[in-house]
RNA sequence: GGCGGCAUCGCCAAGUGGUAAGGCACGGGUUUGCAAAACCCGCAUCCCCGGUUCGAAUCCGGGUGCCGCCUCCA
């Protein structure tokens, strides 16, 4: 039983086999803090939480870190167009903020998505305006190196003819890129593939001092630097969006082996995107749902959670209202049994045949699915025959335990079945708890018109009402 | 132009040579004061055309269609 993950810097399945024995040290490309983080962020974050969970529980002590990116990318070419503004830039001036503090706040609501997502903490979150000095550090070396220059005036940039493993993840080599580009060729930097290190630009906000004059960081440094500093030169996993691929991801390979700190990440994990009504998420289109957005609308973090981890990382999932409606009642179901094995686990213990060996069977049949490169949907057809053969058998005491023992073995990878939710339930209004007790007494004196109607009333409010065996049960209907 | 991926039931989605998991929806039941939930039963031969093989959704060749990346983007 062995983690297999597909590296897409091998382009094939590789087995998971870690520098040091039983330990693994993973780097996630993490949010850029200018915006909501939106389901298409956190199919990506949530891809990496999995791979963290999957090595906790295969008993690997595991360092996560992920970054958080709080310097701005440009939002146009920054070297054929010198009035390229910065994102945080752009954002500080519509709202007529600090950047910084913009970056806090959205830095904030990244990790109160996470929780509610519950997403495990990573081990840390390096911020890069937190390290610019690790960051000219390694410049300063990759310039020693040979392997970049500085402009006078205008920064410093990776000479990207004078790295020869450049295109090694991505496929794309120097000769190609030249064939499509779209990239502006700047007559100062001596390639145009050559990308900034160090840029000087007065126009931003955002300055820091440098051995070239006040400027700022180039989009790629940061994660070279951090990884460098809290993982080593050369670690197990790497993990971003497939759009980190080019050039993001291949530009930390140039800086982090062309500064000779190591041979970097071993095996690369890229999310594919997601769609959302089979078109790529955009806000002209009304398809953008940040998390937030799905809150609001009343979905559960878990039920949003269950909805994007449910199929593989590596497909193009299409997200919709819908689907994430029936993904929630899928996942109802599986909660719904977890609480009656709760109950039953407290009656007499009876012995059910081949129970154990059915629990056994699937708990196999789970691990080997997350196995194969995190194949949650085959995970979760696993699981989900084994609800519905338990819910068949009503398991009680000892069996019963045994069965949640599986339910949280599972959920130790998807994290839906026993968390609970982390913002506060609301409780009933005065109205409302009086149609309930109203209710309650009209079914005791078995005057069912009476019932009917307070339950549609309770309905229209907004309140959904379940009569069972031992009561009823409200819940709030979105 | 270059690089990569995908095509399985109405929708979502497993499956990587041995006779199509699972979920949602849908239809029929059991149960329930009614309903809901739960449980039972039913519900596809895998884009097209060739080939390899005793045997292919799974391998090979050729089509067709779709998508991502190629310096904003998870």
């Amino acid at each position: 039983m062995t983690l297999k993950l597909w590296n897409t810097m091998a382009n094939a399945l590789v087995e998971l086999e870690p520098i040091h024995a039983g330990e693994v040290r993973m780097y996630n490309c993490g949010p850029t803090v200018y915006s909501d983080p939106h389901i298409g962020n956190f199919r990506s974050f949530l891809m990496a939480d999995l791979l963290r969970r999957t090595c906790d529980q295969r008993g690997y002590k595991t360092t996560q870190i992920m970054n958080i990116t709080d310097v701005g990318h440009l939002t146009t070419d920054d070297v054929a167009d010198a009035t390229g503004e910065d994102k945080l830039e752009k954002k500080a001036r519509e709202e007529g903020l600090d950047p910084f503090e913009i970056a806090r706040n959205y830095e904030q609501i990244f990790h109160e998505n996470a929780d509610q997502l519950h997403v495990r903490k990573a081990h840390e979150y390096p911020r890069a305006t937190d390290h610019i000095p690790e960051m000219i550090e390694m410049i300063e070396q990759l310039i020693e190196n040979g392997l970049a220059y500085s402009v006078e005036g205008v920064g410093v940039y990776f000479r990207v003819n004078a790295f020869d493993q450049y295109g090694c993840l991505s496929g794309n080599t120097v000769e190609n890129l030249d064939s499509g580009s779209r990239v502006a060729v700047d007559d100062r930097k001596e390639s145009a593939h050559d990308f900034a290190l160090w840029k000087i630009d007065d126009k931003h906000l955002m300055q820091w001092e440098s051995p070239w004059g006040k400027g700022f960081p180039g989009w790629h440094i940061e994660c070279s630097a951090m990884s460098y500093k809290f993982l080593g030169g050369t670690f197990d996993i790497h993990t971003g969006g497939e759009d980190n691929i080019f050039p993001h991801h291949e530009c930390e390979i140039a800086q982090s082996v062309g500064s000779g700190t190591g041979d970097f990440a071993k095996v690369w994990v890229h999310a594919r995107h997601l769609l959302v009504d089979g078109e790529k998420m955009s806000k002209s289109k009304g398809n953008f749902y940040t998390i937030n957005d799905l809150i609001e609308k009343g979905y559960r973090g878990y039920e949003i959670r269950y909805s994007l981890i449910a199929s593989h990382y590596r497909q193009p999932m299409n997200f919709t209202i819908g689907g994430l409606d029936g993904d929630a009642k899928a996942l109802q179901r599986i909660r719904s049994l977890r609480e009656k094995l709760e109950k039953w686990s407290a009656d007499p213990s009876e012995v059910i045949e081949g129970l154990e060996v059915e629990i056994e069977t699937a708990r196999n049949g789970f691990n080997d699915a997350i196995d194969d490169d995190l194949n949650i949907s085959g995970a979760l057809g696993v699981l989900h025959e084994t609800v519905r053969s338990l819910g068949r058998q009503e398991p009680k005491g000892d069996s019963a335990r045994l069965a949640l023992g599986f339910l949280s073995h599972c959920d130790e990878i998807l994290g839906v079945i026993f968390v609970e939710e982390t913002s506060e339930e609301d409780g009933l209004s005065e109205e409302q708890q009086s149609w309930v007790l109203g209710r309650e007494q009209a079914r005791n004196d078995k005057d069912w018109a009476l019932a009917d109607e307070l339950r549609d009333k309770l309905q229209e409010s907004g309140i959904l009402i379940e009569d069972g065996p031992e009561g009823m049960t409200w819940s709030r209907i979105r």
